[in-house]
DNA sequence: CAGTATCCGGAAAGATACTG
DNA sequence: CAGTATCTTTCCGGATACTG
């Protein structure tokens, strides 16, 4: 997804926002994000299903792509803080449509997925 | 991203929307089929990147999630018409957001991969 | 026309171990 | 604490050829 720079002139935007939404994690630690500041540890505890290594690529592949400021304390020990920038900020509508959406069809479509069913939804 | 059903309790839902929104060409296809039903030639035809075989595939696989209807009329020569179903129309806000927000990125960000850049925006 | 059948390369993702 | 460094696995996406 990332990398092909080909962009062919008729391709919706959709692509564009894939590229940068696109991957397994982006929309959570966006969402994540989105409650303030938070430390690299974090993050990692808040998310039990990543490693070290994806968060981190991850992180910095947002950082790259203008969605995340990365700002390392000089101490001893370590400390790094990631924040949204205003453009990460500005998903933040689309990340909670999306997680609506995602509740909404998982109840519709999947509800052996569901621990305790809640009250079934008619529209998302 | 297909095939994990993980699905840790505390994971959030945008992960369920990735999987079904995920890949290179289902929201293009859905923005296709928003503008009501199309027979696979025409799909294919207006989506020119995609190969045969993709586009069978991610229609299949829409299929399976319940976002598109797939009807096969027995004649010769074979016609197959797609269509969305009400799960799949659900996606259209959240289609058009992605698309909007994807368009406004693109300029913000890489405005390098305009033709003729148009009038700046400063909110998506 | 609308698909299958094969084969393939490379990116994405994960496991594990080590480090400033 | 917050990462790198390797290694391995998975599977997405594409090229090409063939078919009911």
């Amino acid at each position: 997804m990332r990398g092909d720079s080909e962009t062919t002139p008729d391709e919706c935007a959709v692509e564009i926002a894939m590229e940068v939404l696109g991957g397994r994690w982006k929309l959570a630690i966006l969402k994540r994000l989105l409650t303030g500041t938070h430390r690299f540890g974090e993050l990692k505890r808040a998310m039990p299903g990543i490693t070290q290594r994806m968060l981190t690529r991850q992180l910095r592949e947002m950082e790259t792509d203008g969605l995340v400021v990365r700002e390392v304390y000089r101490e001893v020990p370590p400390k790094v803080e990631y924040s949204l920038t205003e453009t990460g900020r500005s998903l933040e509508r689309i990340a909670d449509l999306l997680d609506d959406w995602g509740r909404w069809y998982r109840e519709r479509h999947r509800p052996e997925a569901l621990g305790g069913p809640a009250d079934p939804v008619t529209s998302p």
